[in-house]
DNA sequence: TTGCACCCTGTACCAAGATACGGACCTATA
DNA sequence: TATAGGTCCGTATCTTGGTACAGGGTGCAA
């Protein structure tokens, strides 16, 4: 069978039905033929994007990234050092999520080295900690 | 002087004047004893517990997250290995995070190594890699 | 006593990212 | 052919974490 309903590309991506169409509205997803009543036709290289924007959103990234991960592929007439300085930008954005991250996990760490796990709440480091502010 | 209106606390604890409302109406904040006129008046605690908000926030946690780990401080016999569990399980919720990420991020490296910058869009290997959905 | 800053309540609104619903239309199967 | 269920569209609603009024009362100082 050639071609996806609306339903069957939903299943395939693990999402909504009405997220297919939210996406399309949102020029996540390019608008589909239809058939001659008005039904959506995909092809298989939908399902190709919907994972790529799931799995993007999964990393971390908005839908407004990913528009603009999508339209890297897209733009007519542009230079190829375009794409590039964009791949690069994207890379620094992400160093800066996964250090921010990474200094979250820090602190949490140091909390839960801080907590015996013994005890009533009331003597809990943790809570101690978080009360005051202080990390050290 | 005995006492913090709105504002004054607002302002300790660095938060928008709405913010404290908006905190009390959803439990957050313990509902304050008010003058006579209906002023909210705020005891020093309530800073404390602004500020355990504010931090716990800035560690990742989600408002209802952060009304549970206020309802173990409270609750009578609670142990201080619940709050343990819960931080630790926030650690690895973050570990995964990180680690899409810098599979994201090593995706995207490998892109633009393949890109040598030069020419138009339609020779970019970025494209070409993007559009055939091959990333490794 | 007027004026201004501050406080109160309730409600509306914002962004993001969906999800649900009403009412009409299409299609496959018994 | 009847009917269940899939699909369409437009619009409304939800969640999270607030922010912004409007319309009124309070408190203090000149």
């Amino acid at each position: 069978m050639e071609g996806l309903k609306t339903a069957q590309l939903a299943s395939q991506g693990g999402v909504n039905v009405e997220t297919i169409r939210y996406y399309e509205r949102h020029g996540l997803l390019a608008k589909p033929p239809r058939t001659a009543s008005g039904y959506r036709v995909f092809s298989a290289e939908a399902v190709t994007r919907l994972r790529f924007i799931k799995r993007s959103q999964e990393l971390g990234f908005s839908l407004n990234e990913i528009k603009e991960l999508l339209s890297l592929r897209v733009k007519p007439g542009g230079s190829c050092v375009d794409v590039l300085r964009k791949a690069e930008s994207k890379i620094t954005d992400l160093d800066e999520k996964i250090s921010h991250l990474q200094e979250i996990r820090k602190a949490l760490v140091e909390l839960t080295n801080a907590c015996s796990g013994q005890g009533p709440v009331s003597s809990c480091s943790i809570i101690k900690i978080l009360n005051t502010g202080k990390t050290s």
